[in-house]
DNA sequence: AACTATTTATAAGA
DNA sequence: TTCTTATAAATAGTT
């Protein structure tokens, strides 16, 4: 989407990366949030940078009201590999 | 996207759902790849459909040629909740 | 499942 | 990083 064809390849230009990174992460958060608003589904969403920094999430109601899961306890997990 | 705009909320239809369900899941999975891929990130993604019976992933490389984590885990720790 | 009109996401630029 | 804009990509409704 946008100006040109997405070759499906690493970016190697870091700048340009980091853009798109941060683009990206924000386009699929908001779609994971809509499929499981629309279609009532729960979604867990784990993103990492390449330096293992960053963690994002969305999830449905039920995961979440239920309180019997929580998602802090995979990125704790993933922090012990990391 | 599409012909008409999207309300976000829970749509009631329950085939309309579940044909929203299928495509979207698709794409989200796409677009998970899609940044994994262009980014050099890693992640994880989880979509339980309604029923709780759906599992879906997407991964980059590091999680995955390293050899030190499985996503399998993470099922396996979401199973035993539901 | 395929089609296609239209919306949405986003690449590049500012 | 945030805004704008041209355009690619996703997808809602339809067949």
């Amino acid at each position: 989407m946008g100006r040109g064809r997405v070759q499906l390849r690493r970016i190697e230009n870091k700048i340009r990366r980091q853009v798109t990174f941060s683009k990206r992460r924000t386009g699929l958060v908001k779609k994971a949030q809509e499929i499981s608003v629309l279609c009532d589904a729960d979604v867990a969403l784990i993103v990492f940078s390449p330096k293992g920094k960053l963690f994002e999430y969305s999830a449905g109601s039920r995961l979440w009201k239920s309180g019997r899961f929580h998602l802090v306890e995979i990125y704790v997990k993933l922090a012990e590999i990391f």
